[in-house]
RNA sequence: CGCGGGGUAGAGCAGUUGGUAGCUCGUCGGGCUCAUAACCCGGAGGUCGUAGGUUCAAGUCCUGCCCCCGCAA
């Protein structure tokens, strides 16, 4: 099938691979401006911009979708399908509507739960057992449009958001391959989504670091990894000033402390006390200036008293 | 030239007013123990990121460069 793609980030370009690997015609890849990034504002490529231009695809990085410049290069580009993953932006709908088979989005939530920018984030961070990909058409309101299909996967105790994206971005692909089958078989089904049952996960942001001790020790540990690689989850009861958390794990053991006090710091790592009443380890953090470390090499050079 | 922090033993850190380097862990050897990522004793291991400069003397002051981290985007 003639496609044009959408993405930005590095979720996106695994379903952009699995697109190209499956033999289909890409006629040609949108994906953000390049933006200073990083340190000394460097220019930086996109990921997907990145595989693009290593398979010679033709890249476009329109900076308006509504001043009739991108609808022109669609209209010239005469895709059959577009395909759309993290691209970061609304697309208008004379754009969506230009394919013949329309636009269809892969999104990283068992829809309509989580329609928005961090459904990955949020689904750990709401502590849910499992979590998915879904594949379906766009519609003028935000990922709100009919489900064609979705895959489910259970959320692991110890998975971090960062690890969750690499498994949904994969089986994002997955299923992103078998619709396109499905849409040139015609045997694609679409499912409206239930709108009662939508919530909607917003942006994350620093406010959503600081740890807040006396909440359970499942609850920090799902703030901790629902927030990597960014924000992250940070606390000052260590050393007084903020460290964020990379790993921590529930040990389920209970203590009298009062929460946010340290009550162990050994070679496995930093036990602190949680709302309720059990112990929570921080396993890898890093300190401010530093790199990301093990608790053990962390109190290796800073010794803490308790 | 966006702002700031940092590069010292395998890892994490300290290093006072400039006088040839210390700590914790690990590692190696020995001991103890039913046993231990436990404990005891002993040892090895560093051209202090790099290139110059100032000085009788620089990890410690000055300059260029490289790399890392955070913020900001």
């Amino acid at each position: 099938m003639r496609i044009l793609f959408m993405g930005t980030p590095e979720f996106a370009v695994a379903s952009l691979k699995r697109l190209v690997e499956d033999g289909h015609d890409i006629c040609g890849v949108f994906t953000q401006p390049d933006k200073p990034k990083n340190r000394g504002h460097k220019l930086m490529f996109s990921p997907v911009k990145e595989y693009a231009l290593a398979q010679n695809l033709e890249v476009y990085q329109p900076l308006k979708m509504r001043d009739g410049e991108a609808l022109g290069i669609v209209e010239s580009l005469a895709p059959e399908l577009i395909v759309v993953a993290a691209y970061g932006r609304i697309l208008p709908e004379e754009i969506l509507n230009a394919p013949q088979y329309g636009s269809i989005n892969v999104h990283s939530s068992l829809l309509p739960k989580y329609r928005g920018a961090a459904p990955i984030n949020w689904a750990i961070l709401d502590g849910e057992a499992e979590t998915g990909v879904s594949i379906m058409y766009m519609a003028k309101e935000l990922d709100a449009g009919d489900v064609i299909l979705q895959k489910t996967t259970p959320i692991g105790p110890d998975e971090n958001a960062q690890e969750l994206t690499a498994r949904l971005a994969e089986l994002g692909a997955e299923a992103l391959s078998e619709t396109v089958r499905a849409l040139a078989d015609g045997t694609a089904t679409r499912t409206p989504q239930d709108g009662s049952l939508q919530t909607y996960a917003s942006m994350l942001t620093r406010e959503m670091s600081p740890v807040d001790w006396t909440r359970t020790a499942h609850q920090i540990s799902c703030q901790v990894r629902g927030l990597i690689p960014w924000p992250c989850a940070t606390t000052d009861i260590i050393s007084g000033e903020a460290i964020k958390l990379y790993a921590v794990t529930e040990t389920g053991e209970a203590t009298d402390a009062r929460p946010g006090t340290i009550a162990a710091a050994t070679k496995w790592g930093i036990d602190i006390a949680c709302g309720d009443g059990k112990l929570l380890r921080i396993t890898e953090l890093q300190a401010q200036g530093g790199k990301r470390m093990t608790a053990a090499a962390y109190l290796a050079g800073h010794p803490i008293q308790c």
